[in-house]
DNA sequence: CTGTTAGCGCCTTCAG
DNA sequence: CTGAAGGCGCTAACAG
């Protein structure tokens, strides 16, 4: 209660507190390094109520300074506004606080450049690594840090030439879940919907997945439709389009396979469209679309599935694969650790399963 | 020149550039400061071309620790869950970026303990100032930060007992806003609907306001009801009782004002019910509900108005007041920088409008 | 214009 | 068990 705080009082050093414990700096720095053993109890209460007194916090800068390691690590994120960068960054920020380190978060806002100057950035700090998850960080630009001697996870999506551990969804496995029900319940017209590819290795595992699974299961139409959502006007023709396949019942494209098998299968009769959309924000956009063309029920009227499930999901009656977005993040920080610690084995993936979360608009 | 840096090559140091361009530090750090108009053009270039071929960095750390500024400052969020937030945060790098500032993000996820842990790593990491978006913190949490020299700006919320600087939007021209629309829309039966008011002001104020506001209009039924979202079981009876109120078409209770005057009102004929939601979160639970018992055209049976705007509110034609995030973020930084800079003004508060956008739900 | 000399706050040998 | 001395990478006076 003796303690008037009146003028800017320069934050309490080492030295400080040594004098104050009548000491040197070095049991001070050892009893801050829990180097307790090699403390009389006598000395170290004395330096505790230094500490207490002088509200002493150990600047984290110098000791990084010092011993080369300042317990930070870089978060590149690409895009805070998805959900699902949210939540994996929950998931990052649980496993820093178990194993002590603190994630800097970029957010580039889906601008290359700003991802480019935000891990440059991060080196200038000394982060003792990174985990990225961005949108058009090529191998030349993670140079500076994987090259570096910075190790780096990658979250999500690859970088092409670059050989870093990665975690993510199991992409593959993902889009044939999705496809397959869509197969199911009787859907036999599918569009896949998805940004433009980019440097986005994801967005390319699913549709290449996707039109795998179609064939696999000898599905005549299977459609993708790039929705460039930067892109007004690229996004109402595109999503004219699908109106056109919607309302003909099917449409006349064909782009999924080349024969129809013996298969039974709808041609002549109209088929049943579904959408499937390769992420949240197309989702979204799509969801918008046909609320407007189709009113309040529009869920009945066209099927749309989605990989990741945003808490708006439920609101709009869509099916989703829900990505286990936290344990991703949670994995990313581990095996981050594990390459600060210095383990060297060659690069890791580690694929995580969706689950699919059945709402009303694919169940007739 | 001796061994070719094969393993884990130490990043490049000031004094390794001074060797390399065969001179003293001194220079090597006056070029990194834009000291110019002090070196000679010859001079310059071979640091140039030394920081070139050593790809040399300068250490944000030592700098920091050397001139006592590190260019940090510290950005506390409560919930990252929440739209709000993410846009806020929007305007908060913008800001930063265009000061040359470093926001340290941290994510409390709604934990008070998280929070005060936060806090103090923060002070431990030396920012230069703190922008506090959190759920409880009082005023002898921010002791160590607000009181003990570092500058402080909270967004959208007080925290009593402290003088700092605030900015947020107009909590009570927003809930005046938001309740006259209903009631120039027919809606005479109005329930404000907002979490638990723990240490948050604006929730508070928000409420005042709305109360306040159907006082002034002589507005008889003004309900108050608390949704708290942690709890499950709570969650329930709440919906139920609004369930009660809606299908009653008035409910009994009203607990807004006392005397009704000379007003023409509705007493004794049906009152058409609204909801009036204080935040996103409630109105995603609302929305929820509303379309469990409801149905997809819920939104044409019971009217739902929102502070926030969160990208789902158009899919569900809900009206809302949409918060100038982006600028409170932009605002808040600007004000700490000045603190920063050492501007000693009393705490000053910045209130931004909120934009109503009408949709479906309360447009008959 | 340029280099030398001290530290910033802390940790780490290395002698007591 | 304890303390003194040196240095991490950089900047800030002072000399030249």
């Amino acid at each position: 209660m003796t303690t008037p705080p009146q003028t800017a009082p320069r934050r309490a050093t080492i030295t400080d507190v040594a004098r104050e414990a009548g000491t040197g700096k070095t049991s001070i720095s050892r009893y801050l390094n829990g180097e307790m053993n090699v403390l009389s109890p006598e000395l170290r209460a004395r330096i505790e109520a230094a500490i207490a007194r002088l509200d002493y916090q150990p600047n984290q800068m110098a000791r990084g300074l010092k011993r080369g390691r300042n317990r930070l690590i870089g978060m590149l994120l690409a895009d805070l506004t998805n959900p699902y960068t949210v939540e994996v960054l929950q998931g990052v920020e649980a496993a820093c606080h178990a194993l002590g380190l603190m994630p800097l978060i970029c957010h580039a806002a889906n601008e290359v450049e700003m991802e480019r100057r935000y891990l440059q950035l991060l080196t200038t700090y000394r982060v003792e690594g990174v985990i990225v998850n961005a949108l058009g960080v090529r191998e030349e630009t993670l140079r500076p840090v994987g090259g570096g001697g910075i190790p780096a996870v990658l979250v999500d999506r690859l970088v092409d030439g670059l050989s870093a551990d990665m975690v993510g969804l199991d992409n593959r496995a993902a889009a044939e879940l999705g496809t397959r029900h869509l197969l199911d319940q009787g859907f036999d017209d599918i569009w896949f919907v998805v940004q433009p590819f980019e440097q986005v290795s994801s967005r390319q595992l699913r549709e290449l997945a996707f039109r795998d699974a179609m064939q696999a299961q000898n599905a005549a139409r299977a459609h993708t439709l790039v929705l460039d959502l930067a892109d007004t006007a690229a996004v109402e023709r595109s999503l004219a389009e699908l109106d056109r396949a919607i309302e003909a019942g099917g449409g006349d494209r064909v782009m999924g396979k080349a024969g129809n098998q013996g298969n039974a299968d709808t041609s002549g009769t109209t088929a049943r469209v579904a959408l499937f959309a390769a992420n949240a924000p197309v989702a979204l956009r799509l969801a918008l679309h046909l609320k407007g063309r189709y009113g309040a029920g529009w869920q009945t009227r066209v099927a749309l599935l989605s990989i990741d499930d945003p808490d708006w999901a439920e609101l709009a009656g869509i099916t989703t694969i829900r990505q286990p977005t936290y344990e991703i993040g949670y994995r990313a920080v581990e095996f981050l650790h594990e390459r600060i610690e210095g383990v060297q084995s060659t690069a890791r993936d580690c694929l995580l399963p969706g689950e699919l979360i059945v709402r009303a608009s694919t169940s007739r």
